[in-house]
DNA sequence: AGCACGCCGACT
DNA sequence: GTCGGCGTGCTC
């Protein structure tokens, strides 16, 4: 007798060693047509038949008979009533593991909260007949150990292990599903209000919380449900008023999940539509006919600062709403600031879903089950929110998108933006990508008409944008009473806070790796093959190229202006604000830097007391360029313009360009006019000169040509290879080898810089090496590299780790 | 991770 | 001629 059965393929996730390719397992009786891709399950796997999860992406029927079924195994548990990945996302998984070079496993699980990946358990169990001393200090009076519970150190975990050996001891794995979420009691009134009001009068006199319940069920709506703690808080009554009430008939009562949104019942005044500007009226219906039609477009919405994208967006998404379909807004993971999420909540309410790093687990894990149960239509977040499960998107925004922040540095090592123009084909609705100064790939698709290209070239409130003063430091520091303060700008602060006006003061550090510059003419130590500045590498006292490995020592003399007069440079926001604390002992100064940002909500703390005047000065780092409007700044300084402008990348210009654009656009929000004073040693960068102008487009052009000349992207498509480990040795003969095999496959158009070792070679005494790829087209390289990231997996057991970087952030 | 397989040196 | 070291490969 031969019947119908089922066999699963399942995606699995081994510790330590993954494969893209599915294991196939046997479905039992029990789970027959239970089960759908897309499922999570528990499977044993290897020769210990350890426990693991997986993910289920196919079903197959079989007959039993038909094939050799022997070799399967068969699946143990299942972890989901319903499957936790749909179909879109499964497919999304496929491509994202090939795009990237990733494991497709990672990418599923990076698609989703991380309370929903599994937490694995050993149990330990006695199974011998007496008790060694040692035997009895591992396992004392008990006979089985789990893991996680009685604190295991590794030194008794081998022991145990050994034990095993010895048919003593046996270990059994448990998956454990962290799936559990709080439920708490809600109610729903359950009489008409005129039975309540009625209620109310004849309760007894003295009967206080009775009728404080009743006044109070009289304003609810029956059809709707209420969180009892919430309201026990706000009448000061207690659970048992409420248990009473259900008694008596009034209301039923029955357990919730608890969403621990933090917004969730706040009462946030409605904020209406503002009148669109015919600029952002023409964006908005652009993008909306988009939306209406389903059309796949991706569109460039260039707007310069306080040119009112935002209010673009939040009609765009309006209309989506309407017609009943859902949509992602990505923003930079700093600007999600508790203000920013009030403004989409005032304008949609509970339809919001937010996703960001200051959510626990927990939190996200609700946030998550709201919209995948339809509950939320609108979802805002940070980078990895571009896989929030939505069905039936409208259209997908991507705010900043020039922001590096939307690459994951680690493995899969995927670009949201390419996820979204993924996700925009798989719904058929646009993708918007918005902001002042967009990156060159972006800016040049739209230039090729490969994306829409919709402007924004007014600001909202008619005023000019702020006044940009460049101060050329080479001069400037001579007469000053500081090293890093001009006199023209300590001059311009004191002014403004005597005028009751706010300060704001940016040292920019990208790039801390020092570098080696000439005091008096302000020439920095190039590399002679690579026209990129040298970096100074103080544990070995060189200049280093890090592109193609060039190697010298720092001169002397300047080698163009002959002077002696040569400087390591390198400054500090502390030592800055002990110095400006000197020179204004008056002025009130708050520091925004990593160090006073470390702990949770201090960066919002920062802002707030600065928003709320409590502070003359704001002086930070790159991040107080982001997320900061307030209309009482008129003076924006940038202290040292430079360094990012001598960090060895090829987006050091474009950087630069972005963050001194950026940090201008704080000045003179309101109805006050702002200025903006940029210290340089190089006031003639066509970065600096063109961000003082204002000039994106001027900017572009000039930077489009530089990457044509040096074949750098957009011209080019770029890969990064690393490998790292511990010696040196090791590192340096597999990159050659990866170096060679490269060049065997690779045509002649294709270019490679390296094998060379990284920025900062030794990072917690790993050595890392690198080799970048340049390449318009090659037919061998996908599959060449996709060879190198399964053989990678034997190379991590001696220490040595591999990494493939598609369309690397930066060469360097 | 854990186990099998297999090639080479040291040993009964 | 055999035992066992660990480098290598595989896990449905």
């Amino acid at each position: 007798m031969s019947k119908n059965m089922q066999i699963a393929d399942v995606i699995v996730d081994v510790p330590t060693m993954q494969t893209n390719r599915p294991y196939t397992y046997l479905i039992p009786e029990q789970f027959q047509n239970d089960l759908e891709p897309g499922m999570r399950v528990s499977v044993p796997f290897g020769n210990g038949n350890r426990l693991i999860q997986g993910f289920i992406t196919k079903i197959d029927y079989v007959k039993n008979n038909d094939i050799n079924l022997e070799k399967y195994k068969e699946i143990q548990e299942i972890l989901d009533i319903e499957p936790t990945v749909n179909e879109e996302l499964l497919q999304l998984a496929d491509w994202m593991a090939k795009y990237t070079f990733a494991f497709k496993i990672k990418c599923l699980q990076v698609m989703l909260p991380s309370a929903l990946k599994a937490k694995y358990d050993r149990i330990f169990k006695f199974i011998g007949n007496d008790k060694t001393s040692a035997i009895q200090e591992i396992f004392g009076n008990d006979n089985e150990l789990v893991e996680s519970k009685h604190d295991l150190t590794p030194q008794k975990i081998q022991q145990l292990l050994n034990l095993r050996k010895k048919n003593l001891v046996e270990v059994s794995y448990i998956v454990k599903d962290k799936l559990t979420s709080k439920k708490v009691w809600a109610f729903r009134p359950i009489l008409e209000k005129d039975s309540y009001q009625e209620l109310s009068r004849k309760v007894s006199k003295n009967a206080n919380r009775q009728k404080l319940l009743l006044e109070l069920l009289q304003r609810l709506d029956s059809t709707k449900e209420y969180r009892q703690l919430e309201y026990a808080n706000k009448l000061n009554l207690s659970s048992v008023d409420f248990k009473n009430a259900e008694t008596k008939g009034w209301i039923s009562r029955f357990k919730v999940d608890e969403y621990r949104d933090p917004f969730a019942n706040i009462e946030i005044k409605r904020d209406e539509h503002k009148i669109l500007s015919k600029e952002q009226d023409e964006a908005f219906k652009s993008i909306s006919r988009d939306v209406n039609n389903h059309v796949n477009s991706v569109n460039l919405l260039q707007g310069v600062t306080g040119s009112g994208k935002t209010e673009v967006y939040l009609q765009v998404i309006d209309n989506v709403l309407k017609k009943g379909q859902t949509a992602i807004m990505l923003v930079p993971e700093i600007s999600l600031t508790p203000q920013m999420i009030n403004r989409f909540k005032a304008r949609f309410g509970s339809n919001v879903a937010t996703l960001h790093s200051g959510l626990s687990n927990g939190e996200k894990l609700d946030e998550w089950r709201r919209i995948e149960k339809n509950e939320a239509k609108v979802v805002v977040g940070a980078r990895s929110a571009i896989f929030a499960p939505l069905k039936n998107i409208g259209v997908i925004i991507i705010d900043e998108e020039h922001e590096d922040s939307y690459k994951q540095e680690e493995m899969p090592r995927y670009d949201a933006k390419d996820v979204a123009i993924w996700r925009g084909k798989y719904h058929h609705c646009p993708v918007v990508l918005g902001s002042a100064t967009p990156s060159l790939e972006t800016r040049a698709r739209a230039q090729k008409g490969v994306y829409k290209w919709l402007k924004l070239t007014k600001r909202i409130n008619g005023k000019s944008l702020p006044k940009v003063h460049i101060i050329d430091m080479k001069e400037a520091y001579k007469d000053s009473p500081s090293p890093d303060f001009s006199i023209e700008l300590l001059n311009e602060i004191y002014q403004t806070i005597q005028r009751k006006e706010q300060v704001v003061l940016m040292l920019n550090r990208r790039g801390y790796s020092s570098f080696v510059m000439c005091r008096d003419c302000g020439n920095v130590v190039n590399c002679p093959n690579c026209d990129i500045s040298l970096t100074l590498h103080m544990d070995s006292r060189t200049l280093r190229c890090h592109y193609c490995g060039f190697e010298m020592s720092p001169p002397k003399v300047c080698s163009v202006c002959k002077s002696t007069k040569i400087r390591y440079y390198g400054t500090g926001t502390q030592k800055v604000e002990a110095e400006l604390k000197k020179l204004i002992p008056n002025a009130r100064i708050l520091r925004m830097d990593v160090d006073t940002t470390r702990k949770k909500g201090a960066h919002q703390k920062i802002l707030d007391e600065f928003g709320s005047q409590k502070a003359d000065i704001l002086l930070g780092t790159q991040m107080i360029a982001k997320g900061l409007d307030f209309p009482n700044i008129t003076l924006v300084g940038v202290l040292n313009a430079d360094t990012g402008l001598n960090f060895p990348d090829f987006r050091a210009s474009e950087k630069t360009f972005q963050l001194l654009t950026q940090v201008s656009g704080r000045a003179g929000r309101a109805d006050k006019d702002g200025n903006v004073f940029i210290q340089t040693f190089n006031p003639d960068h066509y970065a600096i000169n063109l961000a003082r102008k204002h000039s994106y487009e001027e900017f572009f052009y000039h930077e489009m040509k530089m990457r044509h000349m040096l074949n750098y992207p957009p011209y080019y498509y770029s890969y990064k290879i690393s490998v790292s480990a511990k010696n040196e040795e090791q590192v340096v003969k597999r990159i050659y080898k990866i170096g060679n095999e490269l060049k065997g496959i690779l045509s002649a158009q294709a270019q490679i810089l390296g094998p060379a070792p990284q920025g900062i070679t030794r990072i917690n005494n790993r050595y890392y090496y690198q080799i970048i790829i340049k390449y318009k087209k090659e037919e061998k390289l996908e599959e060449y590299l996709s060879k190198l990231l399964v053989s990678s997996q034997k190379f991590e057991r001696n220490g040595e780790l591999i990494v493939i970087d598609r369309n690397p952030n930066r060469f360097e």
